[in-house]
RNA sequence: CGGGAUGUAGCGUAGGUUGGUUAUCGCGCCUGGUUUGGGACCAGGAGGUCGUAGGUUCGAAUCCUAUCAUCCCGACCA
């Protein structure tokens, strides 16, 4: 019943959490998990905080097939090079009856041309594109999809890789480079506003090195988070594609003056992968800690009772409440279930990270108060019946804002500067975490450091500057610091 | 694909070397009752192709062979 420790086991107190806390369970797909009703009420809200923000930005949701013909894929070089090894393929289209009990494939049903289960869809929108980009005035197009994704993964954990995830990813197209590149940076933005306010994770922006980046990008910004065990994880990224879907799929448009110039585009997703970001970020060793933002129930009200006239005064308080918290836009859970005891309903929901915790019982009654228990420090506190109402929202505010402070602590314990490679080697050994330090600029160092310590570089940061230096590896002249860590 | 391990009730397991009644225990589940302020208790009950197929044997969860699946470590991927 109990929570491993997190010192004593980060893996498999990550992996308890998410069965324990009823977010998801692993399926009988290899790789592939199953999303429980507590778990998909936090990817609905996920949805639909980013979708309103993505609206308001003026992009417009879409939807395109889930398969993809092979031809299309292999379009653009580098792309299909990036994917190859990690797509399904669709070879057949029919089964057929085995004597009665087995299917087996019916070989006559061999498609012409295979189809490829998504790994992400900039060739099939961009085949689209030619079609609908003609004139400068067709652009810019801003589109978004929500989707489900499948990418052959060897080794897969609980929303941080798995074979098939959730995602929204966004592609436009743009008449100029700046202003593709301006939106590339513009969603990278709101990404992190997205993450850092609704989900209280800070966050630190780059840039992929060109080992990194996406298969086909020209440049790949990202969010990279620091988690609890020192490890990195990237959270969202955001692509400036060039010229090279425009070209691989011949998308050109008219200019005012007439000329025929090739289309500049963009594409970035934010994943599933962002609550598994989000349950390393704030849990503790009791469980789940969610943001009140993203928690689909905030406040979980539990009543102890021994008679039914004591429940009909207890509800007599609780129902008003309820009714007038639900107005201000606050999910609120009313547990009055008899077959658990009031002790259990306690630890379950400090498994699921519910941020606020009401309990109401004759003791209140007799005083006029009642419990209230935050989920993030777990401080216990007796609130007159008359305060509540605003002692409530003022609470939810505080948490949210409490669990960022922390974090952002933990963020700056966990970035170094470090300036000889004997130290980053002992350094990403014992507390791992962001080592800032200065890097030649070339992919064969990078691999070198990676194949001796395991850190690779997270991404070039946007908003740390440095100075010019020597590399901590080749010794070789450095023009800024970045981010090394070992990474999810 | 290489190296290792494991498959027994919904979950976690005992038994296996040395084959022998009705396959063990805990959690969970169901019924009744007492409980209810930090994972309640008592009594009763349901639930099993022992991964699958074949073999050895009077007799197989146990021994043998094959096969499938899963997990861990590599490789691959990020």
């Amino acid at each position: 019943m109990k929570l491993t420790k997190r010192n004593e086991n980060y893996s498999k107190w990550y992996n308890e959490i998410i069965l324990k806390a009823n977010i998801a369970e692993k399926s009988d797909v290899r790789g592939c998990m199953i999303l429980k009703p507590y778990g998909f009420a936090i990817w609905e809200k996920i949805q639909s905080i980013l979708d309103r923000i993505l609206k308001s930005t003026g992009h417009e949701n879409v939807y395109f097939p889930l398969l993809i013909p092979k031809s299309f894929l292999s379009k653009e070089f580098n792309h299909i090079k990036g994917f190859a090894k990690e797509c399904a393929v669709i070879t057949h289209y029919r089964l057929k009856n085995l004597n009665n009990k087995n299917l087996i494939v019916d070989q006559s049903s061999h498609l012409d041309e295979e189809l490829i289960v998504r790994p992400t869809s900039e060739t099939i929108i961009w085949n689209s594109y030619k079609r609908w980009i003609n004139s400068y005035r067709d652009l810019p197009i801003l589109f978004n999809q929500w989707a489900n994704i499948i990418r052959w993964e060897m080794r897969t954990r609980f929303f941080l890789r798995t074979s098939e995830f959730l995602w929204q990813e966004g592609h436009t197209a743009h008449s100029t480079k700046k202003e593709a590149i301006n939106h590339t940076k513009k969603m990278l933005n709101i990404y992190t506003n997205f993450v850092e306010n609704f989900f209280s994770i800070p966050v630190i922006q780059g840039r992929k090195t060109s080992s990194e980046k996406f298969a086909g990008a020209e440049k790949t910004f990202c969010i990279e988070s620091i988690m609890q065990d020192g490890k990195s994880i990237q959270i969202a990224t955001s692509h400036f594609l060039g010229k090279n879907f425009s070209k691989a799929f011949d998308v050109k448009y008219t200019t005012k003056k007439g000329k025929k110039k090739y289309v500049w585009a963009t594409s970035w997703g934010i994943s599933t992968r962002l609550i598994g970001a989000m349950i390393m970020t704030h849990s503790d060793d009791k469980g789940l800690i969610l943001p009140p933002k993203i928690a689909p129930i905030q406040i979980v009200i539990i009543p102890v009772y021994k008679t039914q006239e004591q429940l009909h005064l207890i509800e007599k308080i609780v129902f008003p409440f309820k009714a007038s918290i639900e107005k201000k836009g606050i999910n609120i859970k009313y547990d009055k279930r008899t077959y658990y005891t009031p002790g259990w309903k306690f630890n379950e929901y400090e498994i699921q990270g519910i941020p606020i915790r009401i309990t109401i019982g004759k003791k209140d009654l007799d005083r006029g108060t009642v419990e209230v228990v935050r989920r993030d420090t777990l401080e216990k506190k007796n609130i007159s019946i008359k305060k509540l109402e605003t002692f409530i929202p003022k609470l939810l505010y505080k948490i949210q804002d409490n669990i960022f402070k922390k974090a952002l602590k933990r963020k700056e314990k966990f970035l170094l500067k470090v300036d000889s490679y004997e130290e980053f080697k002992k350094k990403i050994k014992t507390n791992s975490g962001f080592i800032f330090s200065h890097w030649d600029g070339t992919s064969e160092t990078e691999k070198k450091i990676k194949f001796e310590t395991n850190a690779t570089i997270r991404c070039i940061p946007i908003n740390l500057t440095s100075k010019l230096g020597k590399c901590i590896f080749s010794k070789k002249k450095s023009k800024q610091r970045v981010l090394f860590a070992k990474s999810y």
